[in-house]
DNA sequence: TGTACATCAGTGAACGCGCGTTCACTGATGTAC
DNA sequence: TGTACATCAGTGAACGCGCGTTCACTGATGTAC
């Protein structure tokens, strides 16, 4: 067990890959290092050597998450080319509300940030700023980019509230968690339907002032 | 110190409003009891006597919270007669945001709640139902009852969200929060519009048949 | 290429801390006489 | 109405526990000779 340099930066890749899925299943508060630890096949005084601290390491994980197991080298491969549409349906599935794991960073830790350190916020923003670019990107009908962007916005806020919602009732009353989810993507959908047909009639307009 | 009968009712709610502030203003797990005792006046052990466990006192606090100083004992005096468009506007304000303690009682502990146990879930799950059927009364226009309620959870789940994010952000990047609180709010407001519009299309073909 | 040795990732016991909870004790309240 | 005493809300020290973090130690790695 004890470790050339490259054994030492899969180590440190287990780390975060462990730290990444965890903290966006369960929450920040909701898993300790020692259990990061185990999760990457180590002890929690090793993710010492690596990250001066438990905060360090959620800012980093949230920064740039981490496929799960099958890594794919070739970059940024994991939000390419999907329509908003298909965006909306895998984010208010059940699927993941029940494997928030390999899903959106924040959605799990959401109601907790406010609690946490600076860097661990700031990463937050990041990520959410980068999420709401990948989501515009996805929006393919014609209108202004503020409406693009409050479209994402609201798409992302929404998927973060209902998301948290449909957990928090899931055992205690699942048609209402569900109803929640089918609720609010129905609510985000129609939103963009309508924004979009509002902006084929006013844009032209707009663009040539 | 030592208690009349009276004064052991007005402790027990000195308790529930202490705890019914503290856990909206910083979530559940945020707040620990002693805290909450003594901004009742007590301590930690004193609690015990009233509540047999935090989760209990968590599960009562959701169930029906407290007033914060001037209590009104007139019953439900709190919801009474504001209109949907005033809702949103409290609801997605920045005083909001820096004084969760009086208001809706799901937004600072949302994500949360899964990790908390079936009693205070099934709390959050009443809150969230009533709030919705609150929310609903409010709708002035006419439209389906259906959507109505889903205006309503679309809503709460919406400012669930956007509060979570703009509270996460707001130190880090001041203007993000207030993007996010006026760009979800103007959503649901335009949903709302829409809605209401469709449904006086709609609506009369819906109920005949 | 072979040998001696410094490095440093990883180990696991131990630390301090705050948490929720328990419990022996206190003494004003309020009942029984 | 006055006295004796059981009740029980409140106190505060103490409990066990899990947390994030520290640290003396280990021993394969990889460099210097």
């Amino acid at each position: 067990m004890f470790v050339s340099k490259e054994m030492t930066e899969i180590n440190r890749g287990s780390l975060l890959r462990a730290a990444s899925y965890l903290f966006r299943e369960r929450g920040i508060d909701g898993v300790g290092v020692a259990e990061i630890a185990k999760e990457a096949g180590l002890t929690h005084g090793a993710l010492y050597k690596h990250f001066p601290s438990k905060e360090a390491l959620a800012a980093e994980a949230f920064y740039h998450p981490v496929a799960p197991k099958d890594a794919e080298k070739d970059g940024a491969a994991e939000d390419r080319e999907i329509s908003f549409e298909q965006y909306l349906d895998a984010m208010f599935s059940i699927e993941h509300r029940d494997n928030l794991g390999n899903g959106c960073p924040m959605t799990a830790s959401a109601s907790e940030i406010a609690r946490q350190g600076p860097a661990v916020a700031a990463s937050f923003a990041r990520a959410f700023k980068e999420k709401v670019i990948s989501l515009e990107a996805s929006i393919k009908e014609k209108m202004p980019a503020s409406e693009k962007r409050r479209l994402a916005v609201s798409a992302l806020a929404a998927q973060i509230g209902a998301m948290a919602v449909a957990r928090a009732v899931a055992k205690v009353d699942a048609s209402l968690s569900k109803e929640v989810l089918r609720t609010v993507r129905k609510s985000v959908k129609s939103a963009r339907a309508i924004k979009g047909n509002k902006a084929k009639r006013s844009q032209p307009a707009r663009l040539t002032r």
